[in-house]
DNA sequence: GCGATCAGCT
DNA sequence: CACAGCTGATCGC
């Protein structure tokens, strides 16, 4: 739950996902998606008020959650006063006080979030710096490197802040099951019963949530049966997620809705009150979406388990995982990070110590290369050293790697459109509904367990993968068909051969059918427990099944706090070396990246690092016409000197008459070239 | 009568 | 295995 308290140290006069206290004095207000704890305050009297005196100030959001919000009487006082603004378009907003008449200009870009439908994560640009607010996400890994907008040219943006959705930022929820599989799973589960019989029918243990749609689209779409649900008004003006519902309690598949459901399923009745068809009875399973998380060690788990005679629990998760969301981090790498929820279990401090490390502030600046075959990430030093091996895998290679993945069709623009508000574009509203495809994917990617072992061995790893790595879950909207397009993490890792089979091979299937109404038992422990069940129908050996089963990763979370500080001196001499260098080149490289705004804009940044304007600026503002690749990179190398000296030592080149040496910088820039497998051509550069 | 908050329960 | 939200009790305006 977010205890975003609404407002941002950089942009202190509008409000995110806060509608209360402070928040009422706002200039303007943001909500990134449609869930309760999102909105506080937004119906409350108080801000009804200011809304009916202070006329300047509207509500921005994506056309869908602006769709969702109106759908509720409730809500419908803001008719007047939402702004929708599309997806992936920049819009400049005034933000006027509406006292004094002051006024400030901000640009937003609203980016997808994976977390429901309409859900964004806003990227607010103007004189105090990029910042990102994420709202909730669920990101796959690698997918911030295909946002065309987190990046200029080819390098992501200069991010001074990230506002982050830290749901799962605990080692314990190491690692979750991507949607492709989690919806794999269910998808086989539904299958192996509701083609038994007509009568055959499953109920979908929602909550009363957006956020499943995608999984009623994907079975509807599978099985060409659509889910019965107690209302879809509020998507009515989205077909991609209307047509495959009703409101026909006839239907095989069910997600609605009661307050005595379980009452009801115990008796075999379905919410909606239905027991029987054509004076059949029904016979009925529940699956109920859970979080299900498996810690750095586990090694496979299924990502359904059964929990009695005929219920399940399906794995299902809105939010990343502890992986993906560092991945997402270190990918931004900004110089602060905020986190937007504290986790049961957690504290805001040991939160804190996980995500401060993959900031720019307390990083060793200078990334360490070699020549290929000798590539080896750069570790990312931790303060706390709290648990070495997190990142053995997951960590991103070091800075300077990260460009961005292009995009099918798109090149990269420089310059995007840029829409000033108000304005309205509707048409493209359906797109962004959250819904995406499945089936497309290979059969052998479709595992029902992400092997972590492999990858989390001891021994060196050859990391060239690049930034292409990670599950490639298909961000809703305009990502939908690049599914498959992007190398996989798991191509290069898994054994084509067993995987379907084993999360397969228990699922319920109609030659299997014995007398029980239920189907096989296919839920287990991971494999090295020996708790593997059979078809017990003792429902308390289930859930102590159940508590044996991937959650192992408890075990071993329990605080792994103070380990042994054994690379504290050498922490604190990264963090003492590269903050003032940093502080340095905070205004060039916003100029370089706020392509949007005009030129005055930036050029009286109030940046709060008055001391640097000194700044040599003469040959850095080149970096957009000249080369697409360095802003990010050259930061290093600006003040780190030689002192961490092996980057160049074991590349020794021989100066030859005609061949001047090649700068640092260029040898850096080969050396990722090399890196990402580009072959080099050697271009004449500009003399500086 | 309404809102805010909290406990309890999915 | 905790997503997000409902219901009901209590207190205050």
């Amino acid at each position: 739950m977010s205890s975003f308290e609404g407002q941002m140290a950089e942009y202190p006069t509008i409000s995110v996902d806060r509608f209360d206290r402070e928040n009422l004095r706002a200039r303007a207000y943001f909500l990134s998606h449609c869930h309760k704890d999102h909105m506080k305050g937004l119906r409350a009297p108080a801000l009804k008020r200011r809304l009916e005196c202070s006329l300047k100030v509207y509500l921005y959001c994506s056309p869908v959650t602006k769709e969702l919000l109106l759908t509720s009487p409730k809500y419908r006082f803001w008719e007047k006063r939402i702004v929708s603004i599309e997806i992936e378009t920049p819009t400049q907003i005034s933000l006027v006080d509406e006292a004094s008449g002051e006024k400030e200009e901000i640009v937003v870009t609203l980016l997808p979030a994976g977390h429901c439908p309409g859900s964004v994560m806003f990227l607010f640009q103007g004189n105090n710096g990029t910042v990102l607010y994420t709202g909730d996400f669920r990101l796959a890994k690698g997918e911030a490197a295909r946002m065309e907008l987190l990046h200029s040219g080819a390098s992501v943006k200069d991010i001074q802040s990230v506002y982050l959705d830290t749901t799962f930022c605990h080692p314990k929820y190491y690692q979750i099951p991507s949607r492709e599989e989690c919806l794999r799973g269910i998808l086989e589960l539904v299958r192996g019963w509701i083609t038994r019989s007509p009568n055959h029918v499953v109920w979908l243990n929602c909550k009363a949530a957006y956020g499943y749609e995608y999984l009623f689209t994907n079975l509807s779409e599978e099985f060409g049966v659509q889910v019965h649900v107690n209302k879809l008004d509020m998507f009515r003006n989205m077909p991609d997620i209307l047509h495959h519902l009703t409101t026909d309690r006839g239907s095989q598949i069910h997600a609605c809705r009661h307050p005595k459901a379980e009452e009801y399923f115990h008796w075999n009745k379905l919410p909606c009150g239905m027991i029987s068809k054509n004076r059949i009875p029904l016979h009925t399973i529940s699956i109920k979406p859970s979080t299900m998380w498996f810690g750095e060690r586990t090694r496979k788990t299924n990502v359904i388990v059964r929990t009695g005679e005929s219920s399940y629990r399906a794995c299902f998760s809105f939010h990343s995982s502890y992986s993906e969301i560092k991945d997402f981090l270190s990918y931004i790498n900004p110089v602060n990070v905020y986190p937007n929820v504290i986790p049961m279990g957690t504290t805001l401090e040991k939160v804190k110590e996980i995500l401060k490390p993959l900031c720019r502030s307390s990083q060793n600046m200078e990334p360490k290369y070699k020549p290929l075959g000798k590539l080896k990430r750069a570790r990312i030093i931790h303060l706390d050293s709290e648990e070495d091996d997190d990142d053995l895998f997951d960590d991103p290679l070091p800075v300077p790697l990260r460009h961005k993945v292009p995009n099918q069709q798109t090149p990269h623009p420089e310059v995007l459109p840029m829409t000033v508000i108000p304005q309205n574009q509707p048409e493209k509203r359906t797109e962004s509904t959250g819904c995406f495809k499945a089936d497309s994917m290979p059969t052998c990617l479709w595992a029902n367990f992400i092997d972590c072992e492999e990858s989390n061995s001891e021994s060196e790893e050859l990391e060239i993968t690049a930034p292409a790595q990670g599950d490639t879950s298909p961000v809703p909207h305009h990502e939908q068909k690049t599914e498959g397009e992007v190398p996989q993490w798991e191509v290069f890792f898994k054994r084509n051969d067993e995987i379907t089979d084993d999360c397969l091979e228990n699922l319920p299937s109609s030659t299997e059918a014995g007398g029980s109404q239920s189907p096989k038992l296919f839920s287990d422990s991971d494999g090295e427990s020996t708790h593997i069940s059979s078809q017990t129908s003792s429902q308390s050996t289930h859930i102590s099944e159940q508590g044996s089963q991937g959650w192992d990763s408890q075990m071993d979370t329990v605080l792994l706090s103070s380990q042994e500080r054994k690379s504290g001196d050498i922490t604190s001499l990264n963090k003492g070396g590269s903050k003032p260098g940093i502080k340095e080149n905070i205004p060039i490289l916003q100029m370089e990246q706020n392509v949007f705004c005009p030129r005055d804009t930036y050029s009286d940044l109030k940046s709060r690092d008055q001391d640097v304007s000194t700044v040599p600026s003469a040959g850095e503002t080149t970096t957009l016409s000249s080369g697409k690749h360095m802003p990010q990179e050259k930061r290093p190398l600006n003040h780190s000197s030689n002192t961490d000296s092996q980057s160049s030592s074991d590349f020794e080149i021989p100066s030859t008459p005609e061949a001047e040496l090649p700068q640092q910088e260029h040898l850096q820039y080969l050396y990722k070239k090399l890196a990402r497998g580009e072959g080099i051509v050697i271009e004449k550069r500009k003399s500086s």
